[in-house]
This record gives structure tokens, sequence and C-alpha cells, in this order.
DNA sequence: AAGAAGACCAACCGCGAGCAG
DNA sequence: GCTGCTCGCGGTTGGTCTTCT
């Protein structure tokens, strides 16, 4: 089929943002005729608007439609838009359609700005709603000459502000495993242990442990009140039974970035005895200044997120 | 204080679907 | 069934604003 020229390539037609008196002349041409539009094609000339059609379509419905909601983003709005999104994908006009007075156009521009860094920040993926596997977590983006460090740094960092302690068990358990198994072993070899000497993992009982010491730990559900319902948890069996044995031995140390480029206070913080928990430890109990993961963080809907996500194949 | 970098969002572009003739 | 036209959708761009260095 050929295509008809859009109006838009018309030479003359006005692009760009649209001024006062261009929107108060679509605004009136619409409401003139009762809030229908008829073709937008004839529009502009009708409205004596030297746009496209298809440029005075998007205003309309997108900035200048009367029942369009302005502000900022509502959390259940926020919980809406990700559960229509993992239902339909990025269908935004139908996912609009649930949301009033919300645009196709603003749920995309939300969730590309911030939706979609908030659940990577999360280790979600935000195509599959699927947790991501430990690599792409800490090292996607990382670079061999210190990028390494942050990563881990930004992920450790993150678990401070995360008051779920689900939440933070899962992410402390990918941490782990993507540093004992993963690239960063050489890393964390380098700044924790003896030259030559094994990473030590703890077990999940362990970590869990470790998150009960955790300064900012605070009893804030029910898994923390019922610790039999929490080691009940599904969730919590199946990091379990995918947890490392406690004393397995790491893949030989690979140095990708020089031990000085790790913060020193971290390492010197590590006593001789089980140092890279202690150092995980101390990276815990003085959480780092980060902006919160999310508005929600208190919310039950993000632990669900990341119970109901898929635990990579070990 | 000034420039750089990043974040945000309105607007544009190209494609496909649907419809009328 | 074919053709041409229009609309709507989703991806992308680029200008503006904010934050950082």
């Amino acid at each position: 089929m050929v295509r008809s020229p859009c109006c838009c390539h018309d030479a003359g037609v006005k692009k760009g943002p649209w001024t006062e008196e261009e929107d108060r002349a679509l605004v009136e041409h619409i409401q003139r005729h009762g809030g229908h539009v008829g073709s937008w094609r004839n529009l502009p000339k009708a409205a004596g608007l030297n746009r496209c059609g298809k440029s005075c379509r998007l205003r309309w419905t997108n900035y200048l439609r009367p029942d369009i909601k302005r502000g900022n983003f509502t959390d259940d709005e926020e919980r809406l838009i990700i559960a229509l999104h993992a239902e339909l994908g990025n269908k935004w006009s139908t996912i609009a359609t649930h949301l009033d007075g919300r645009t196709d156009n603003e749920i995309k521009n939300y969730w590309n700005t911030h939706i979609r860094k908030k659940l990577l920040r999360m280790g979600v993926d935000p195509v599959t709603h699927q947790r991501l596997p430990p690599e792409d977590i800490l090292l996607n983006g990382a670079t061999p000459a210190g990028g390494l460090p942050e990563a881990i740094l930004s992920a450790a960092a993150s678990l401070g502000g995360l008051n779920s302690v689900l939440v933070q068990a899962q992410a402390l358990q990918l941490l782990l495993q993507a540093i004992n198994g993963g690239a960063a072993a050489g890393l964390m070899a380098n700044n924790f242990s003896p030259a030559g000497s094994s990473i030590v993992v703890p077990s999940f009982q362990d970590q869990m442990n470790l998150l009960a010491h955790h300064a900012s730990y605070r009893p804030a559900d029910d898994y923390l009140n019922s610790t039999a319902s929490f080691a009940e948890h599904d969730v919590v069996q199946r990091l379990n039974a995918s947890a490392p044995a406690p004393a397995a031995p790491a893949a030989p140390p690979v140095a990708l970035v020089p031990a000085a480029s790790f913060p020193q206070e971290v390492a010197a913080a590590a006593p001789a005895d089980d140092r890279t928990v202690q150092g995980f430890s101390n990276l815990l109990s003085e959480p780092m200044e980060m902006p919160s993961m999310c508005s929600l963080e208190d919310d039950p809907f993000w632990k669900d997120m990341l119970e109901s996500s898929r635990l990579p194949p070990l």
C-alpha cells in the first residue's frame, strides 16, 4: 500500500512547542464543536492553525483535554501501572484506560524515567518482571577500571534502604552468590582475604543472623515477628535450598581492579576472622547516604513482587 | 559562579490497523 | 478483494530544567 504523505511533511507547517495562542485556538475550536473533533486532518485549517492534524491530536489528547490529571503519580497509580504492565506489556494506551486522567504518553514517560529505574535497582527486570540474574544486577555496566566496586557498593548500600528483611535477604543472597561465583570474587579476595585464600560465603542461616544483628534491622512485618513462619515461607525455603555450602571454595581470584580502589574503611573494618561477612556487615550497619529505594519500601506490593519473581536456576 | 551531566517530559516520527469507497 | 485515507500506538528525540562538580 502506498502511504499517503503526512500533512506534517508539508512545507511551512509549524513544529515544536505550542504557544498559548495555538492552545487557545485548538481548545476553542473543539469546544465550539461540542468536544467532537471530526477529522483531525481537517481540524488545523478549520481552527486557523498552521499545524499538522496529528500534532493537534497529540496536543489535545496529551495536554489540553479537560479531564487530564496533572501532577505526580500516587503510590496507588504506580502500583497499578506496574501490575498492568506485568500483564499487558508496553500497551500504554490500554494501561492508560485504567488510570483516570492519565495519558498513555505520561504513563510511558513515567515508566521510562521512574519505575523502570526503580525496578532495575531492585533487581527486577522491567520487561519480564522477573528477577534479574545476579550478574546483571551487579556487573551490568561495570567497567574493569573501577566500575565494579561502585556497582557492589551501590548494591550493598541499597540494602540499607530496604526495610523489608525478605528483600534484604534476597538481595544479599544475590550479592553473595555473585561475589562467590562471579568476576567479583577476585576483587573481594584481594580486599578481604589473605592472598590465595578462599572466600567464605555464609549459609543462608548465617546471612539471616547477620541481618538480625544489623543495626538498622527493625521487625516491621509478619516475617520478622514470626521466625517460624519466616522460615517456612516458600521463598526462604527456595533460598535455603539454593544457598551455597558454607565453606564452598571460591573460584581462583582474578584481579579485575586494584585493591586500592576498594574503600579502605571497609577493608580496615573487617576483622581477621570471617572477613568477607564482616565486611558486608559493616557495609550494612553503616548505611551510606542513599536516596530511598522507593517511596513504597514498606509496601507489601514490592515485597510480593520480589517474592513472586522467579529465582534464577543455579 | 559556571559549566557539565543527568533527569524529565512534550512533541515528533514511522508503522500498522481499521474503515470507506 | 483492493486501494487510499485517517487515526492511534509505541518508540524515540531533543529542548528545558535540575543537580552535581
